[in-house]
Order: C-alpha cells, then structure tokens, then sequence
RNA sequence: GACCCCGUAGCUCAGCUGGAUAGAGCAACAGCCUUCUAAGCUGUAGGCCGCGCGUUCGAAUCGCGCCGGGGUCACCA
C-alpha cells in the first residue's frame, strides 16, 4: 500500500519528464517470485507499441531518470521482457510497521466510501421456517461484505425484507393448527401441501402448553389466526436468535407490507400503465419487459388480484432509493437470480440508476456427511438447520468456512470433517496464531520485560533489529492488509479476507518457530513483541470483520 | 431450448483489474518438542489450469465455440 503509493509518485515524475504520458497505465504489483523483488511494474512494456521502442529499452530510461531515496528503495531491476522490479529496504518496512501499532483496531480502515449511504440487504427469509444453511451462508457473506463497506468508510444500513402475508403464511398456519389439532386427535388430516418440518410439531406443542385446548373449540378462521401469530412470533424469534449466534444484527427489518398499507404498491402500477408500461391481459396486469429489454411480459397482479413478487420487489427497491441510499447491494441466493432482471430493469423504468444495485448472487450449499450428500428440504421432515450447523461445529467455524470461497462457487461443507478433526480446520489456524500471540505476551509480561502497553509506543522500540527474513516477511504482508480490504470489500470477496489471514498465520508460525521472542537481548525482545502486537492487531482486525473471535487462549 | 455459476494436485478450493518458474489445506510418505502454546514447523510426492481457436510482446486469467457438472426459467417467493 504505502510503497506502491511512494512508487507511484515517483515514477509518475519520472514519466512526466521523459513525456510519457501514460500514466494512467501505471501499476505495481507484487512478484510470485520473491527473487524479482518486492514491486513490479510492466509500464516499460505498456508503452513499447505507441512509442515504437524496445521495452527494455523504455524502462532503461525509466531507470535513469527515476528519484528515490537510497534509504527506502535498495534496488531497481530491469528484467525480463521489460519489467522493473523494486526493491525496499528493511528500513521502510520497519518504518511502517509503526503505523500499525499506532493504529491499533483502526489499522485497516479507511475513507474511501466518503460516508456513501449504503444498504446491505440479506437473508430476508420469510417466517416460515427456521433458517437453513443456505441462509447462514448468506448471513456470513451479508454480514462481512456489511462489515467492509463499514471498514472502507461507508455508512452501512443491514436490512431484513420480509413478508408475513400470503400464502406461504396460510400454509405455515393452517399446517400449525392442523399439528396442533392432532395433539387431542390423532386422525386430523394435515394439509396436503403443509409444511412437515417438525419444528410446526414443536410450535403447536408449546401453544398447547400456552393455551390448552382452547384453540379445539373456537371458530376455526380465529383459531388459525391465533396459530399464525404464534408460530410467526415464534419463528422470527428463532431466526433472530440464530442470527445472534452468527454475531448478525440487522438495523432494519421491512415489511414488505407495508409497501402495501402505504399504497406503494399501487403508485407503482399506475406509473407503470401511465408510461405504457402495463397492460391488462387475461384479467392479470402485465409488465411489458420487452419493452425494456427484456425477452418476455410478466405477470405484476395475478388475476386473483395479488400482486406477484415482482412488483413489490420493484417498489422496495424504489424505496430504497427513495430513502437515500446511494449504494444498495442485495445478496441473493442462486435461485433468485431470475428475478434480477425483471427488478432492476423496473426500477430504471421508474427514472432510477439500477447501476447503483449491486446484486450478489451466492450458489448453494451442499452438506456432505459419510461422504454422501445431505438432502435439504424445507418442506420434507428432513433438512439440518443453521442451528443444528452451529450445534456441531461452532459459530465460528461456520462463518469462516461460508467465507473461505468465493460467493460465486458452490460450497461442500464436509460435517465429518468439521465434526471430526474440528483441530485442523483453517479458522484454528488463525485463531491459534492470535491466540500465540497473546500467551508471548503474558510470557513477556510476566518476565518483567514490559507491559503491553509500552509496545504500542513504537518511537520506544528499536524496529530496525528486525532484519530476519522471517520477520520481514511477516512485516510486509501486515501491510498488505489495507489493500486487502480495499480489494475484498470492491470485488465483493469476502473470501479474501479468510485467504489473507491464513496466509499471515502461517508467516507468523514460521516467524515463531525460527526465533525466540523473548530472549536476553532487552532491544530485540522489544522489537519482536513490538512485531508480535502488530501481527495480533491485524489477524484480530481481520477476525472482527469476519464476524468471528480472536482468543486471547486456546 | 434460453440464461446464470462452476471446471486448477487424489479430495475441497485460492490465484486481485492478463505478467516472469502454478498455490494452500486435507489425504500420503519422512522428520522436528529440556526453552515464549506441537491446535505448530520442515521436507518429499503429486498438474496438457476441461478441450479447441482467437486477441496479445505475454493467457489459468480476456473473447468465441465445444464438452462435462450444478442452478433458474409460474398468474410460487
């Protein structure tokens, strides 16, 4: 971050004066290869075609008339078919490594995101069942893409969109009335389509437990009205409850309802068939999509008069607009993903920037167990929940692993595995190195070397003791943390972050286990520990941002 | 049939807006604890990056076409 910045300038004026003007092209990036140094910028190569040149030859006069100090950069390179590779001394990484300490828990953040007004929408399941795995992996990227935005200097709102009308709710009550009419007798018929999970058994037992057979003798309509209530409460409270395991609070939960109560709904037909946009067919409102781009009409009100979850969908996302929010990102699972078009393009009819929707589309989850495939059913009595995920392997195994891939792929979470040989799951790795950490410190502490706060005065501590490869090693890659940030929170690639954490976990196990921190020499004990609190403070920064702990013991 | 995602080591997957010699974990094999946490470290082995063509000085990465796997295509949400 800081070099290639340093870099960046320099070489800009060296550019200027040689009247390159490509600046633009201007890149650095970090070589596989350690040999080729610690920066490289293919600018030389860039530039070859429009000015006729050898790129060798470009970057040799790149070289000459570049100006950096000797105390930072120790070396520019020109290899291969041009590239110039840079490399810093230790001195410039120790420099830095200061800013760390003085950071604390704020190293990693920025201002980037100017405060931009930003709507994070996920998980937005229906009260009709408890959350399911899918739904947890979608917390967990939700949740952490909420916590990069925050980190990057945006003003996050975490919402929960939701919809207690209609007829999944019909079902989920007459399905708990039904459960709970068998309770006094066996041979109520359950409905055809009811839903069969047991947690409606659980439900209709404790309104039992509640109620007596009060709801047996009442008119039917209020009874199952009474059922709704309750399992509705119920279930919400579940879900809040097991989002509270995955360390998720939301700001805001929006009842799709009210979209209706407020007459929403309504103003967006009617600006819909006043643009021409609609039209009445089969006693249904059609959306004309064509018209829009898209390859066919859609249904916005059913003939029954209900709306379709389009048009909700199109008013939400209005509202969103509406309520100033200037960045919205909506994390979706795959089996929305046809529904994307249809809102997006709606919202743009209205006048609004759909470019300002950023939709996230994460694949499914498949739950390996015996190395056979775990079948998940809402419906069917058989399907494991985030609960029951979170019973087995931990809250904290479960973010890290819904974070460790790309959104984009479709996850195998291996139960044995996790079950197992919980010891070797990557989320202890990190931990442990943070949890090492902490013991060095309480070693030191107790050897009357120091206390913890005087490390993080860095003008007290001779940082240039730190010139193993290790501990360079180690340094550099804790300053890559910002960039990192930067890049997982505008690739929206959380997993990043987990990729990241492991690999300054495994710097920081080669670091310890080449060299004692605390030794006789006062000045490097010092220096290491120093090194030691940097590297806590980044794997805990990267911890928090991923909703997980950072344990001072293991 | 149309559209979306994926195809990289035996398995699960990283690989940033194209860069120089392809990465991790697990599984396998061989080593390392009288010293700050061995939940750790070191080494060995393992690859036509699905296939083909194209763009480029340069492709796992970009484009097109195939082939495989998964998903979505309601007057369900």
């Amino acid at each position: 971050m800081h070099m290639k910045r340093y870099l960046h300038e320099r070489l800009s004026v060296a550019l200027a004066t040689l009247n390159y003007s490509n600046v633009s092209k201007l890149t650095f990036e970090k070589p596989r290869v350690e040999a080729h140094g610690d920066l490289t910028t293919n600018i030389a190569m860039l530039l070859a075609k429009a000015l006729g040149k050898n790129p060798r030859a470009i970057a040799q006069e790149l070289v000459n008339t570049l100006k950096v100090e000797v105390e930072f950069v120790s070396a520019v390179e020109i290899a291969g078919p041009g590239f110039i590779n840079f490399k810093f001394t230790e001195r410039f990484f120790n420099k830095h490594l200061g800013t760390i300490l003085e950071n604390g828990d704020t190293f990693g953040r920025s201002s980037v995101g100017g405060k931009k007004k930003t709507q994070v929408e996920f998980v937005s399941a229906n009260p009709t069942g408890p959350l399911s795995v899918g739904h947890g992996r979608q917390a967990a990227i939700g949740d952490t893409l909420a916590n990069l935005l925050e980190w990057t200097g945006h003003d996050v709102t975490r919402e929960y969109y939701y919809n207690n009308a209609g007829r999944q709710m019909r079902m989920l009550a007459d399905s708990t009335y039904a459960r709970y009419r068998q309770l006094f007798d066996a041979s109520f018929v359950f409905p055809e389509d009811g839903y069969q999970g047991d947690y409606i058994r659980e439900i209709a037992q404790r309104i039992k437990e509640e109620m007596g057979d009060a709801l047996c003798s009442m008119e039917t309509e209020k009874a199952i009205e009474q059922c709704k209530v309750f399992a509705e409460g119920a279930l919400f409270d579940a879900i809040k409850a097991v989002l509270g395991r995955m360390g998720v609070q939301f700001d805001v939960f929006f009842n799709e309802d009210s979209l209706y109560s407020s007459g929403k709904i309504r103003e967006v037909i009617q600006e819909f068939r006043t643009m021409g946009l609609a039209y009445d067919q089969d006693g249904a409102v059609w959306l004309k999509a064509t018209s829009l781009g898209l390859d066919q009409d859609r249904v916005i009100v059913k003939s029954t008069g209900e709306p379709t979850y389009r048009l909700p969908d199109i008013a939400y996302h209005r509202e969103k607009f509406r309520r100033g929010f200037e960045l919205v990102v909506d994390v979706f699972g795959a089996d929305h993903i046809a529904t994307i078009p249809d809102v997006l393009a709606g919202v743009k009819a209205l006048g609004y920037d759909p470019e300002k929707v950023k939709v996230i589309i994460h694949q499914f989850v498949t739950l390996m167990r015996d190395g056979q495939q775990v079948k998940m059913s809402k419906r069917s009595a058989n399907f494991v929940t985030l609960d029951e995920l979170i019973d087995e392997v931990g809250a904290d195994a479960v973010r890290f692993f819904f974070l460790m891939r790309g959104v984009s792929t479709h996850l195998e979470f291996d139960l044995n595995l996790a079950l197992e040989q919980s010891e070797k799951n990557p989320v202890y790795y990190v931990q442990y190195a943070h949890a090492r950490i902490a013991s060095i410190l309480r070693h030191a502490e107790s050897q009357g070397l120091l206390s913890p706060d005087a490390i993080m005065k860095p003008d007290s501590v001779d940082l240039s003791l730190l010139n193993q490869p290790e501990e360079i090693a180690l340094v550099k890659m804790l300053l890559d943390f910002p960039e990192i940030i930067d890049s997982a929170c505008f690739g929206f690639e959380p997993q990043r972050i987990t990729t990241y954490l492991h690999e300054v976990a495994t710097a920081f196990h080669k670091f310890y286990h080449e060299h004692r921190v605390v030794t006789p020499d006062r000045n490097l004990s010092v220096a290491r520990l120093a090194l030691c609190q940097a590297t806590k403070t980044v794997l805990a920064n990267g911890c928090k941002i991923l909703g997980i702990s950072a344990p001072e013991r293991m």
